[in-house]
DNA sequence: ACGTTCCGACGTCAGCGAAT
DNA sequence: ATTCGCTGACGTCGGAACGT
């Protein structure tokens, strides 16, 4: 934990753009954040050191994180921190642990109760593309096809049958885990089928990808429903604090009322 | 101990939109 | 038109929890 951590205690601090006005654009969604101080920090390490000059309300003792090295500083209470690089990670160490990471956007205020997030996947802004792809119902894979249709573990097609102009025979397959697929298979001379090293090469590249891609899908997808439950806990509370507030100024009233 | 059910993680396929 | 990345859907697997 060797992380500088360096207290500005202006918001005119080098290169920091204005966290009261970046505040004042998350409070209206988190109406009672106070800025008390800025804190601007330098994560160590030679690695992708995030450089964070970032933001959390007072009160709340929390830990910054790079994304990649997962090492934390730990924060004094009662500062704000602008996180000015993507891919780092805030948790709060206060009650349960919360994580927010920083995605896209550089310089998007944060807050630690996770009441505003600048991980898009956090926005509440309706996203017309994705509703419409939600709407859209999928069709059966080729796997489940032909499992409706009883069909054997692989359905081989007789060389010469579905030859293609490039030579090249197309062969449902099923089985393994996952899906089926199409793959496309060249005949030697002996009428044998062979699959092209470059394809077998190209698909070997793109499921390595893909399989990358979906873990790393899932994880944000597991990341931003925690967003989630964090903010329905946090609004819960915020609730429940005005209902509170709410009947004890009616009291107040009622008390007044009858002096 | 065993079978069954549930759950989370994974790999793959398919389809979409964006980039080229 | 093609390529690429993202993500929903699907099937599979392994482990935990549970009932017998």
């Amino acid at each position: 934990m060797d992380g500088m951590v360096e207290e500005n205690g202006t918001s005119g601090a080098s290169g920091v753009t204005d966290p009261l006005a970046s505040a004042a654009s998350s409070a209206s969604t988190t109406p009672h954040v106070v800025v008390t101080s800025i804190v601007q920090l330098t994560l160590p390490t030679q690695a992708p050191s995030a450089q964070v000059q970032s933001v959390i309300q007072p009160n709340q003792q929390s830990v910054i994180q790079t994304a990649s090295n997962i090492q934390s500083v730990q924060l004094p209470k009662g500062n704000v921190i602008l996180v000015s690089k993507p891919s780092s990670v805030i948790h709060t160490t206060q009650g349960t642990l919360q994580t927010l990471q920083i995605k896209p956007e550089p310089n998007t205020l944060v807050s630690t109760q996770g009441q505003s997030c600048s991980d898009e996947s956090c926005s509440d802004d309706e996203n017309p593309k994705r509703n419409y792809r939600e709407m859209l119902t999928r069709r059966p894979s080729y796997r489940k096809i032909l499992n409706d249709l009883g069909g054997a573990e692989i359905a081989v097609i007789p060389a010469g049958a579905l030859q293609t102009e490039s030579g090249l025979h197309t062969l449902a397959v099923s089985g393994g885990t996952g899906g089926g697929a199409i793959v496309q298979y060249a005949t030697n001379q002996d009428g044998q089928f062979y699959v092209p090293e470059d394809q077998t090469r190209k698909r070997e590249l793109r499921l390595l990808k893909n399989r990358e891609a979906a873990r790393e899908c899932r994880r944000k997808k597991k990341e931003y429903i925690k967003c989630l439950e964090n903010r329905v806990a946090v609004l819960e509370n915020q609730n429940k604090a005005l209902i509170e507030e709410l009947k004890s100024l009616k009291e107040l009233y009622c008390q007044q009322k009858t002096e």
